[in-house]
DNA sequence: GAGGATTTGTGCTTTTTTGCACAAATGTGT
DNA sequence: ACACATTTGTGCAAAAAAGCACAAATCCTC
């Protein structure tokens, strides 16, 4: 940029980046973390693209829209790029989950201990099974284990505001899912993630993610039922 | 179709289904088991598309490509559509699955009783260690379990062959995933749900898709960041 | 059996996403 | 200091997806 004037827009972070971008930056900032911690120093767009997937010139495109932080002939600096993700992204900063419905599933992901390590921590679950209600649970992998206790669903409003909960979890079965999400933002929650195979719907400005494991079965059955022969 | 020429191309499954349409059918079909449950008997594109969250030009866009199964002024008949779907998609069949990584995920995926209701049966077991190999794991929930033997790593070509699986679940550690990949894709499986936060690199004609919990969360992170007041 | 009310199916437009290709910028070696 | 090899950043083209709007088909009523 040499004619152009010197007023750098990219700086801030007033520049919209593409819904298809952001699904792909937690897996550079992943790979990335991986890279780090096998003190790499420099990655190239094109490695960096292999070990996450996608092409090279979506990579260094998605990229380009947080700031212009690599270098012509050279590459990416590992630690500085990932650290640019991680701010884009929030990650710099701690995030608190709470779990609404602890069976197979919420109590799998309170074990898993990946979360803590990228900035998540769950800090609260809350079920309405009474045989469950005032048990503890172990959160988190070895090293970092917290013990939670399992709260009332009655007391969710509560357990959001004392534990500043800014990201909700619906693990709850199918017909529970929706009142589970009205309370959820009810109680101020914005973001939500749905494991129910159900349609939340939810007011302006609360976004939610649904993962629907069931249906990624079913998409695969699609392809391989294509795959004759 | 007035002037066109009679001869319908739609109806073999030769018609090619964007990408898009395939990861929105599971939803209509869960949607349409629902009301079919209900004993529902018709549905218009535009409830349908309210209940999956989509828009109703979406819908009938996305049906059309399967065939014309609407009735003009009228909607659509529940019991007919899902039965469409199930076919096109491959669900009037049953898929066995097999699950490597018996974690706590591999666990909560294995004692989940949704799959089986919508023809997936989890076939088999098999992790890496020691103290879990020759452990019986309860599959399935209340009414249908199953128990199964975890297998060792080591058996994994002689379980898929006997077993006749077809899917294949990565629920293993992100170090292992490739490992395991590689040996499912070698025992014959095409088609690949990862949770692993790795991307798998496969061979033509393999299918993987990932599940990436904590990219999820990442992502709602990001917007919950900008939703600054 | 004609007219009006619905609701599908789809041609066309707009937006989003992906892919290509190359100039611009950097490092290297002589 | 200059030619050369690399690799980024991006303008432009292509493809895919989403949205709009309305004619065509069906049902219902009188
Ligand atoms: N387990 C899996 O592998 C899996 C796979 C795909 C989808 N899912 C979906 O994830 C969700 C959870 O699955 P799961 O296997 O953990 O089910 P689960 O039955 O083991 O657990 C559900 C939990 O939610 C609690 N609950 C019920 N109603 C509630 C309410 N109104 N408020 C708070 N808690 C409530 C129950 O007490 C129970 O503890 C379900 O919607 C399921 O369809 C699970
Ligand atoms: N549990 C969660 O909620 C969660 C959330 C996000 C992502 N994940 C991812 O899902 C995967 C599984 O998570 P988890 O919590 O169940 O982990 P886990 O450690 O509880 O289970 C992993 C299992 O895989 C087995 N294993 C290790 N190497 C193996 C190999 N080579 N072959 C076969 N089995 C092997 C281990 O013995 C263990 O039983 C991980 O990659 C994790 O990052 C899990």
């Amino acid at each position: 940029m040499p004619s152009k004037a010197s007023s750098s827009i990219k700086d801030g972070h007033t520049h919209k980046i593409s819904e298809a971008t952001v699904s792909r930056l937690p897996a550079y900032y992943r790979a990335l973390s991986q890279l780090a911690d096998a003190q790499q120093i420099r990655i190239s767009s094109e490695e960096l693209a292999a070990l996450t997937g996608v092409s090279s010139a979506m990579l260094r495109k998605d990229l380009s829209h947080l700031g212009s932080y690599g270098t012509r002939g050279v590459g990416y600096e590992v630690e500085f790029l990932r650290y640019q993700i991680s701010r884009e992204m929030g990650l710099n900063q701690d995030w608190s989950v709470v779990i609404v419905g602890v069976g197979n599933l919420g109590r799998a992901l309170a074990h898993y201990g990946g979360f803590g390590s990228r900035g998540f921590r769950v800090v609260a679950l809350v079920d309405a099974d009474q045989t469950l209600i005032g048990t503890k649970v172990k959160c988190g992998a070895e090293g970092k284990t917290v013990e939670l206790l399992v709260h009332a669903l009655s007391d969710l409003e509560d357990v959001i505001k004392e534990t500043n909960a800014r990201l909700g979890v619906v693990a709850t079965p199918a017909e529970s899912a929706q009142v589970v999400s009205d309370r959820l933002v009810k109680a101020g929650i914005r973001s939500i993630l749905n494991f129910a195979p159900v349609h939340l719907s939810v007011p302006e400005g609360v976004d939610v993610r649904k993962v629907d494991l069931a249906s990624e079965l079913q998409i695969l059955a699609f392809h391989e039922q294509r795959k004759a022969i």
